[in-house]
DNA sequence: TTGGCGATTGGCT
DNA sequence: GCCAATCGCCAAT
């Protein structure tokens, strides 16, 4: 039903590959059930950026993006949100895109039960709870996306019509850089109105 | 060993 | 809109 996208369709460039992920789709087969989301917003880390976590070489946490194109980076931020990358360039480079949210398509109940309630229209909308409502977690982090399992990119079942971009969002470093990808008009964005006009 | 800080969230004003 | 919670990582001691 759900189809994992193959690596050859991902663009091996950090910011063209977060543009072209929003409209495309992440599905998460677990123990209780599939969902999935329409991924709307997207931040790109790029080769070079001091924001990026891969900036200083391959030190223990950031070694999932040096893996090849469309791989996972997972980590923990402030002690409670997990937030989940797809790695964006060929092995040993160490770039990612980070996805910042989704609009929720299958398997709402699961993905409210393990929000403990949230509105739909919260349910994914920010980095940290999109990897709550998925129950993705370190153990994800080294993941083939782009392999049936339990996380992976599926095709584009939606094109976005329009993508617009801004600066990103939280970043003390390089905050200038116009590198959040976003769905203009869409309910599911993070951050505040002023960001996604 | 320790202290400060983060690609955030949720609750309260 | 503001702010505390929370904990792994890393740089400095």
């Amino acid at each position: 039903m759900w189809k994992p996208i193959s690596r050859a369709q991902l663009p091996a460039d950090t910011v063209e590959l977060a543009r072209f992920l929003i409209g495309g789709c992440l599905v998460r087969n677990s123990i209780e059930g599939v969902t999935t989301g329409r991924i709307v917003e997207t931040e790109a880390y790029p080769i070079g950026d001091s924001a990026s976590h891969a900036f200083k070489g391959p030190v223990p946490r950031a070694q999932a993006m040096f893996l090849n194109l469309g791989h996972a980076y997972v980590y923990l931020i402030y002690g409670s949100s997990y937030c989940v990358n797809v790695v964006s360039e060929q092995a040993e480079i160490g770039a990612a895109v980070l996805i910042r949210a989704l609009e929720p398509l299958a398997g709402i109940e699961i993905m409210t039960a393990r929000r403990r309630g949230a509105r739909r229209i919260d349910l994914a909308r920010g980095p940290g709870r999109l990897t709550a409502a998925m129950a993705i977690d370190s153990t994800f982090n080294g993941l083939d996306l782009c392999a049936a399992g339990p996380l992976f990119l599926s095709e584009h079942e939606n094109a976005a019509a329009t993508v617009k971009r801004s600066c990103r969002i939280g970043l003390t470093r390089n905050a200038d850089a116009r590198l959040r990808f976003y769905e203009a008009g869409s309910a599911f964005l993070s951050g505040p109105k002023y960001l996604s006009p």
